[in-house]
RNA sequence: GCUGGCGUAGCUCAGCUGGUAGAGCAUCUGAUUUGUAAUCAGAGGGUCGGGGGUUCGAUCCCCUCCGCCAGCUCCA
């Protein structure tokens, strides 16, 4: 009988009879080995536990340390499900059914949609068959015979057509199930400790919406119950935490039936915030040396012919309004304002980089299941710039525009981020607009200005622009959440399109390079994200209502009407409760409004001239002078803190 | 746009198998003058998302439109 021989991971080996399997090295290792184990790797390849080795070969055994484990996991819950489905509901038709980021899925075709109720079925029967300690069983099947098998089946049978190997292999789960699918798998029900049916939903076979739609039923699943709780809490307080939830409960912004969707209104309190945002970025753009540019919401259709926009973003675009004198359009993009903006005369290079800023609004149309309350809109506003310069000054444009991105999120308190480097093909596929000379200029800069930043940052290759390439940063949030926020783009099609110049050194004309750049992206989507990520608790400068003072009688409401009056002179934006109401209620109220601080004004204060202190998280701070406060609160604003 | 769910007072929600609506909070009025997360009492407030149909009669059943929610697709 022959022998294999099986390196592991620390370079030792283990001879073993010929048909041993991962599972038997992990037990002679030992058994919280064998136990602890999810997959195995052999030769580099995912393998599983239980099948056998095949000649010599290097072993590594995944446990659940191990992301890749965690998703063979997941995946062979996502087979538990769609076990269990068949099981309760024979007349079903399976889909495919992949792990993802936080759980799994499996995509179903059946005559009558699942209810809720269906759910609750389908995991109780999902634990049952668990139960049975049934294994994965890896089974090969030749091609032909697969159609045969599988000839009901149309999905199956779509799948086997296109991607089966002339032998492939399915795993059975049990006598009666049995799935067309690659692996690996954990080696039994028995390893699925932790799972939990979430939603159902519609889905497109194969992502594409001219298919049919199907049942896409959602789960979690973790390797433990405690991980799943932990995750089952997160998505609980991300619902918390929801922007349209706390929007309505603080009054900052609402979406109105009448007015139509994705339109937002912004509130009093709402606004205010907004307008320090801006503020904020306008002066960064003059502190930076942008010029402020303010372009009109319509245009004319030929701009936007001009643009190439009527064209490829006409289906993203509000339809045309016919005039007198021409058909105009909503700008769904700033960027062709922008360019008449600099076209409006010649430029020496000695003009160059031109910088315009502007707080532009553009409208675009969304399909109607697609907004989503501040983040997926219909009219936004973006903090857009486009900068105009030689190649020459490309690499330093880039780099202070990653530096300002870098500055926009800490001030609102995004410490962690990562970069995102979109490249091209390297023109293979022509579909990319511009040339060779200029990607490779642009492409260069883009990693030169990251890597001179010492910015993490990941390069996605053909997946950029086809008018150029780009860099996006994402932000982690508050509760780990990773958002796309700033995009710095080059353009190389429009400036050809409209013909842009500059007269260089030389006194010919060339072409300026066009850097588009938004830090917020769009200001409507920041602010959500930034009340996602304080829990609308804003930091005291963003704070819509900074302060509310509270009189407990009567008696002193002239005093607290003079604390008032000595705050707002400071700028700050002070709410005063005079109602005839008790302490109690108006702390109550103030917290529930995420107040930074409450200043209660009783006989002994007004007697001193003090305030005792509260703070929305850190309760009860104590008496102290008024101007002590003053200062304090001061000092919170200036400094843009984002720790009261 | 698609699949599924939902739409009752400003908000959160009751309303048994069809017999023209109710609570708490909020609002207003009055009483109370109060020390760190809800003082008490009274009053006002709804063409039950819009339109159409079935029925003696519709918040409830059917059709249709609008909007919202979870996804899909698309995206700042």
């Amino acid at each position: 009988m022959s022998s294999f021989a099986i390196t592991l991971p620390d370079g030792s080996q283990k001879s073993v009879d010929a048909g041993a399997r991962p599972l038997d090295v992990a037990e002679a290792i030992s058994p919280r080995l064998a136990e602890a184990a999810i997959v195995a790797r052999v030769n580099g390849v995912l393998w599983d536990l239980t099948r056998p080795f095949t000649g010599d070969s290097t072993l590594e055994l995944l446990t659940n340390k191990n992301p890749e484990a965690l998703e063979v996991y997941r995946h062979s819950t996502a087979h538990l499900l769609a076990a269990a489905v068949l099981e309760l509901y024979p007349e079903t038709q399976l889909g495919i059914g992949p792990p993802i980021d936080t759980g799994f899925y499996y995509d179903f075709d059946r005559p009558v949609p699942f209810t809720p109720e269906d759910l609750e079925k389908i995991e109780a029967k999902m634990w049952e068959i668990q139960a049975r300690d049934l294994p994965y069983d890896r089974v090969l099947t030749r091609k032909d015979e697969g159609l045969e098998k599988y000839k009901d089946m149309w999905m199956k049978s779509e799948l086997i057509t296109e991607r089966a190997d002339e032998v492939f292999s399915e795993y059975t789960l049990g006598p009666a199930f049995i799935d067309f699918c690659r692996g690996p798998h954990v080696p039994s029900t028995k390893k699925i400790k932790a799972f939990k049916l979430l939603s159902i939903a519609g889905a497109y076979w194969k992502g594409d919406e001219k298919r049919k739609q199907l049942q896409r039923i959602y789960g979690t699943a973790f390797f433990t119950k405690k991980e799943q709780d932990e995750h089952l809490a997160r998505i609980e307080e991300a619902k918390r935490r929801d922007h349209r939830k706390l929007g309505a409960e603080l009054d900052l912004f609402s979406i109105q039936e009448l007015a139509g969707p994705g339109l937002a209104f912004f509130h009093p309190k709402g606004g205010i915030i907004r307008k320090t945002l801006e503020d904020w970025m306008r002066e960064a753009y003059l502190k930076r040396g942008y010029s402020l540019v303010y372009t009109p919401h319509v245009a004319r259709v030929d701009l936007w012919k001009t643009s190439g926009h009527f064209g490829f973003y006409r289906e993203n675009m509000f339809t045309v309004m016919p005039l007198d004198d021409a058909e105009y359009q909503l700008k769904p993009m700033n960027c062709p304002c922008h360019i008449l903006v600099y076209a409006r005369k010649p430029h020496s290079y000695r003009d160059l980089p031109q910088r315009l800023g502007e707080l532009g609004t553009v409208y675009r149309y969304e399909r109607s299941g697609t907004m989503h309350g501040l983040m997926r809109v219909r009219g936004f506003t973006q903090d857009d710039a486009h900068i105009f310069c030689t190649p020459e000054q490309v690499e330093s444009e880039v780099v202070s525009c990653l530096e300002f991105a870098i500055d926009t999120l800490r001030t609102f308190g995004f410490e962690k981020y990562k970069a995102e480097i979109s490249t091209w093909d390297g023109g293979a596929s022509g579909k990319y607009d511009g040339s060779p000379e200029h990607w490779q200029l642009a492409e260069n800069a883009l990693r030169r200005a990251v890597e001179k930043l010492g910015i993490e940052a990941t390069v996605v290759p053909d997946e950029a622009a086809f008018y150029g390439p780009k860099i996006d940063m994402k932000l982690v949030d508050a509760i780990g959440r990773l958002w796309q926020l700033s995009t710095v783009q080059f353009d190389f099609t429009l400036p050809r399109r409209f013909q842009l110049e500059y007269i260089g050194e030389d006194g010919k004309k060339h072409q300026p390079l066009m850097v588009h750049r938004a830090l917020f992206g769009s200001v409507e989507r920041f602010f959500g994200i930034l009340v996602e990520h304080y829990a609308g608790a804003f930091p005291v400068w963003l704070s819509p209502v900074q302060v509310a003072v509270m009189p407990i009688t009567d008696k002193q409401l002239d005093y607290a009407k003079q604390v008032a009056k000595e705050l707002e002179a400071d700028g700050v934006r002070v709410y005063l409760d005079d109602r005839n109401e008790k302490v109690n209620l108006k702390i109550r109220d103030a917290q529930m409004q995420k107040i930074p601080f409450m200043l209660v004004c009783g006989g002994r204060e007004a007697e001193q001239g003090t305030v005792s202190v509260r703070h929305r998280k850190h309760a009860d701070q104590g008496v102290k002078p008024l101007a002590e406060f003053r200062e304090q609160i001061k000092q919170l604003i200036a400094t843009r803190a984002n720790n009261d």
